[in-house]
DNA sequence: CTGTTAGCGCTTTCAT
DNA sequence: ATGAAAGCGCTAACAG
């Protein structure tokens, strides 16, 4: 059998080439009801409409719409945040016709698939220069999602802020003895806490910002002191429990435990269950992002939730909208729980 | 500044085409210095290797690899199964320098992007009868997961075995009131209990063959009853807790809960913990499927680990080495944990 | 409303 | 080792 096309379908219809793409792609440039009988046709002898990639070579379009993750396609893809984000899209996405490509970040990948997408989410901060740089070439759409680039739109949350806001209540609450378990605010992948040097850090990543609203918050009551945070290389509940582990066998042992995410934070409830510490009573736990997990975990934990599935959807709709100038900032809310 | 093509560089060089070509498809075609040559002032004039599309039109080939998704892409990616599926096949592609596109199964969606890919991977039975033809009609390799269609390879788990396995170590440890909270069983968008007349149906789903297990299981004790079989819509912990308070409300309450997936029996848990139940005593839960949180749940959950990741990793690996004719069976592993 | 035709950017014989 | 040219399947401008 040979190959299905538009042509060959043409010939064998009657018609010709330019008739048959107007049947798909410009309905009212022909009749309706000869539109309808290139249609049954078409189906009859299998033609499942033009291809695409031809299609797409011609008109420039591929309607899809890829996500450039800053991380390795499958960490993206099981960190409850990131997840999160990639379903919001994803629903706006799919209402739209569009389709979805995940595009890993990771150093060194230079895919093909990354000339295809008719624009660009690109989700926290690439690690890849040369895949970014080629990106903003293509001088497609492009809009930011948890990172800051010049001179392209973005969707933010105040992570100062809400982590100040947190911080803070949870010190008011009942003053003790911080540690903060922090999520790669270095460039190392051990588990480590941070050197007196490095409390401080011009770059714009999200931990910073989370960390100098906690920093700014502990102040108001003593300085936080260098020792006292944890760096986290990987966001997930093995290297949440080593640094949890660390911070809960000191002497004095700390009373609150400031989490730079809820996996963190759900990795510390567990090292505090096995250390036979009772929450909130002996130590309070806080943690950020408002992951579903933290509704259900026992004790429920409190956290900041940061809706990343209304993030993702407002991100794909402003792409889709061609509006990509803007710096939309998104609120989050305090979710008051059990763990502190 | 024009768009920078293969041919302008050609001619910027002074070379031709077929040699710019061959500089990034066949290094053997032309000296070494020559291509090294070509290659540098590539990169110099921001031409990032050949266009993907007209590539793919002229040689038939993407280097992309579709996940056929059963269920619409946002909720596949936030379902803990689907989504270490996707994690798994994610590292190989990666690896293999292959990219990863998902394609919703959703009804009556007719993706363009659908003709792109080089291979798919169809997950969970399709529910989209045109789409799974256009795939087939493709001519392209195939592999199902979870599933399983005529002539297509694929990989699988013996759901049957692993539900009688866990239903009767957990009736064997002790007797007593059994209810099965199962996933989509039958077609209905509510909560809802069997009747008797659908207690056994032809029907290929994994659902259907984890509940024969049960059934199996349970028989050597006693016949379960088709009222004490819940059907739940959607693998949520909302639909999952709705069927649990009606599962433990009645009078003589279950004192066993058999459920389909680690998110019911999760929801099932958090339900016997407002009802104020303790677990194990006054109530057993067993899982399926072995997800993270089900680990560090509180109790930890009793349940069958399947392994999605390494299932993806193999599918994934299959596809690529034009091994789709074998059907795979997986072995799982009974986690016996603290909730039975 | 319909048909003809020129490419979109590339790969790949085939000839040199 | 290199070049000329055909054509992958389609769309859109233009002519009728």
């Amino acid at each position: 059998m040979p190959k299905v096309t538009l042509k060959a379908l043409a010939k064998h219809l009657g018609v010709s080439v330019a008739t048959v793409s107007n049947a798909f792609n410009r309905p009212d440039q022909l009749s309706a009801e000869l539109r309808k009988h290139i249609l049954q046709e078409s189906e009859k002898l299998g033609f499942s409409g033009p291809n695409a990639t031809a299609r797409s070579l011609r008109t420039g379009r591929s309607d899809m719409i890829a996500i450039l993750l800053s991380d390795t396609l499958e960490y993206s893809v099981s960190d409850p945040v990131a997840n999160q984000l990639i379903k919001g899209i994803a629903e706006v996405l799919q209402d739209a016709g569009k389709d979805m490509l995940l595009l890993s970040g990771a150093k060194a990948v230079h895919s093909t698939a990354e000339a295809l997408p008719d624009g660009f989410i690109i989700y926290g901060s690439p690690k890849n220069p040369e895949q970014l740089e080629r990106v903003k070439q293509s001088g497609k759409p492009l809009l930011c999602v948890d990172c800051n680039l010049r001179g392209i739109g973005s969707v933010n949350i105040d992570n100062y802020q809400y982590a100040y806001d947190i911080a803070e209540y949870a010190l008011q609450k009942q003053p003790g003895k911080v540690a903060v378990l922090g999520l790669r605010l270095i460039d190392s992948d051990r588990v480590c806490r941070l050197q007196q040097h490095e409390l401080y850090d011009a770059n714009e990543a999200i931990s910073r910002r989370r960390l100098e609203g906690y920093l700014a918050a502990a102040k108001q009551q003593r300085e936080l002191n260098a020792e006292q945070i944890w760096h986290i290389p990987v966001n997930n509940h093995h290297y949440a429990q080593i640094a949890a582990r660390e911070a809960l066998t000191q002497h004095p042992r700390p009373t609150l435990l400031l989490c730079m995410s809820d996996r963190i934070a759900l990795g510390a409830i567990s090292v505090a269950r096995q250390l036979g510490l009772n929450i909130p009573q002996d130590l309070r736990i806080v943690g950020f992002d408002g992951i579903e997990e933290a509704e259900r975990s026992y004790p429920a934990l409190t956290t900041v939730a940061q809706h990343s599935d209304e993030k993702g959807r407002i991100a794909a709709r402003m792409l889709l909208a061609g509006d990509t100038a803007e710096n939309v900032l998104l609120p989050c809310e305090l979710r008051l729980r059990d763990s502190c």
